[in-house]
DNA sequence: CTTCTTGCAAATCCTTTGCAGTTAC
DNA sequence: GTAACTGCAAAGGATTTGCAAGAAG
């Protein structure tokens, strides 16, 4: 058992919940790529496999993944949302292109800082954070003219 | 006529849209405070006014009022959208509190500052930007414990 | 064996759309 | 006049839920 296994499993013990087949088979699912991805495309991915997971439960998964603090849910904006695990991938922040979708990760330790500085003043516990910039990146800002 | 609401006709005149009753109604509603709302709240609170616009219509300007550059659309983190206006309201960021759901505005410029930094750095021309901080405010923390 | 989970299908939520009638310019 | 606009009701997409059967501890 890996890392991020034990660590589900121990969140998972703590609550009194159980580690099923299929919070396993998502959890690998979930963690054999560094992309972001969208609840479909992985279940998509999933049956290519012959993962059989139902969506209900994938959702349900994901749900206690990102409450278990191993998965990140990122709103871009849009509708549906996005994920990106937690494990092996310091915390950044989106450059996302209104041009052509790509989105682009970033990190800068001042801004974190002044994120930090912020929150004092107010007597705000911060738990996540999440900075997304819209725009246009160099291909399409040449194509936009 | 006021300030936005030149805004908004010059911004129809120039595509060649109309100004409606409708969108008038909107907009002065949307312009009579200066809180967060949702699309459906602002469609309550007109109704109790009798001011009659329909659902359908009521996103259809938002979303006008958006590509016009009056409104700011916010997701956070929900599934519904949140809007503010911008007229005589400098852009800030957003410390959402999860205990009571408490939004409080704070506005940096050195983190807008950085921001731009990067934007030059990675050749991205910035549209708008969107920082939030998910966490639990003062009252709450203490509840917490 | 008891409690938690699953899969299914139906429900939900917010938002968008098609269309026939209406209005602004 | 004629494009754009409206309201309605129905559709849409992503996510959630109720429930009966199944699995984990």
């Amino acid at each position: 058992m890996n890392d991020h296994e034990a660590k589900l499993a121990s969140y998972l013990h703590k609550r009194g919940l159980k580690f099923t087949r299929q919070r396993r088979i998502v959890m690998r699912e979930v963690f054999a790529s560094h992309e972001h991805f969208q609840a479909d495309g992985l279940l998509q991915r999933m049956r290519e496999k012959n993962l059989d997971v139902s969506k209900a439960t994938l959702y349900r998964t994901l749900a206690l993944l990102v409450e278990g603090g191993l998965l990140r849910q990122e709103v871009f904006g849009e509708r549906h949302c996005h994920y990106e695990h937690i494990y092996g991938h310091k915390h950044h922040d989106h450059l996302l292109c209104l041009g052509c979708g790509k989105i682009e990760e970033f990190r800068n330790n001042d801004i974190e800082r002044l994120q930090d500085q912020i929150c004092r003043k107010y007597a705000f516990t911060p738990t996540t954070h999440q900075l997304e910039i819209h725009g246009h990146c160099k291909k399409c800002r040449k194509e936009q003219g």
